[in-house]
DNA sequence: GTGGTCTAGACCACC
DNA sequence: GTGGTCTAGACCACA
């Protein structure tokens, strides 16, 4: 198989993004059990510490939490969700536009770039 | 000294990011010479095996070119330059654009996110 | 030792040459692993920075690739393999030929000249 | 000007290469007169110390001699010529099938590869 | 002087 | 354990 992760990336860095915007596009719902982690790792295919580490972050992002036995949970506290998702993207979208920059794009061609790739990709 | 790179990324990725942006909006000239190996890498703080690293990533990338005992030299081609550019510009928007839709931003609030960040940085 | 490296080209070259052929001509089968690097390259009696930038070279031809942690394994994409064999030899007959005719041989003396070669070799 | 030289093999030898080829195969007669150093570094658009060097090379490869004096000629042993080229042949054609043969090639699919290649040639 | 290759040895994150 | 990065310092051929 292959297993489907960049080799950029740490693959537990990309497991986390992956699972963080599942939470916060609510794909997966506040309060829902998530695997454990040696079923986990079964279904992804990696090292149960992989997994481990996974949680940590997670947790360490305040989207999650243990239950002491129980497993880890998606946090309940939406305002918390809304928070990071909230986050995130200004995160995106100042990079984004930081970069653009570098290359040397005025404000405008940013933003009809962006408008002229959104239109053309949805006519497809 | 604090030699200005992050941790997270390969300092000969930095680099090479830097120098290619610097090259592509014409901020260092088409058939400019560019520092010698051992010279850069005291200016940059590096050991020049790592410059000679950039070097060659550049030169694959084709916007400079090594003459023997000479030195190396950005690229003339122009066009190849420009091309440069664009793929990198349609890179950036595609990634970005796909992050914010993973997150569940529709294409309204993303050309509106953008829009509001450039206005607002504007005014500060 | 003689080390059984020419001195014309560099090693790291030879090596990516050697191996490359042993992995088209399934000498080396797919999905299979490469030694690690530090165990090639007491076999091969170079220094462990030679081989990894072997495996670099052989991982951007696409023919091998890094698995985090694990090691180097040959691609099991086997199409890959049979169209990087195909690409080999026409390049190999492209440049032959054109030498040949730089030389000031007509179509009619290459081949006979190939001709006669490979029969004369088989009969010794 | 891009000065029409590879990066993979040093200018000198590409010279070389070239004048070899140019003589055996009777573009420039024998007895002729090679241009002056310094003249022909002009044409050539490279440094009089690689001319310097080009001229070695082919002196010590017997199909040029130096006048003193005078300046450098092409040998007039036409035999010398002769035996030259084929040796150059025998060379082309040795490594040829043997770098075909380590990609696994047979007799029967080498020839026919060159075949096909010059045939599909000719009808472009 | 230039780039290019190679060695030796270290350190790191990842799995 | 694995690959990947970086440093230090050497040597070479080329122009």
């Amino acid at each position: 198989m292959g297993s489907s992760f960049s080799n950029t990336q740490p693959i537990y860095l990309q497991l986390v993004q992956r699972i963080c915007r599942q939470i916060v596009r609510r794909e997966v719902q506040p309060g829902e059990k998530l695997p454990s982690v040696r079923d986990w790792a079964v279904q992804l295919g990696v090292n149960p510490n992989t997994v481990q580490r996974v949680n940590m972050e997670l947790e360490r992002m305040g989207i999650v939490e243990s239950r002491r036995g129980q497993g880890m949970f998606v946090t309940e506290d939406g305002a918390r969700l809304a928070e990071m998702r909230k986050q995130l993207k200004e995160e995106l979208i100042t990079t984004f536009t930081s970069e653009m920059e570098e290359l040397g794009f005025g404000e405008e061609e940013i933003i009809t770039g962006v408008q002229l790739f959104l239109r053309t990709k949805t006519n497809e």
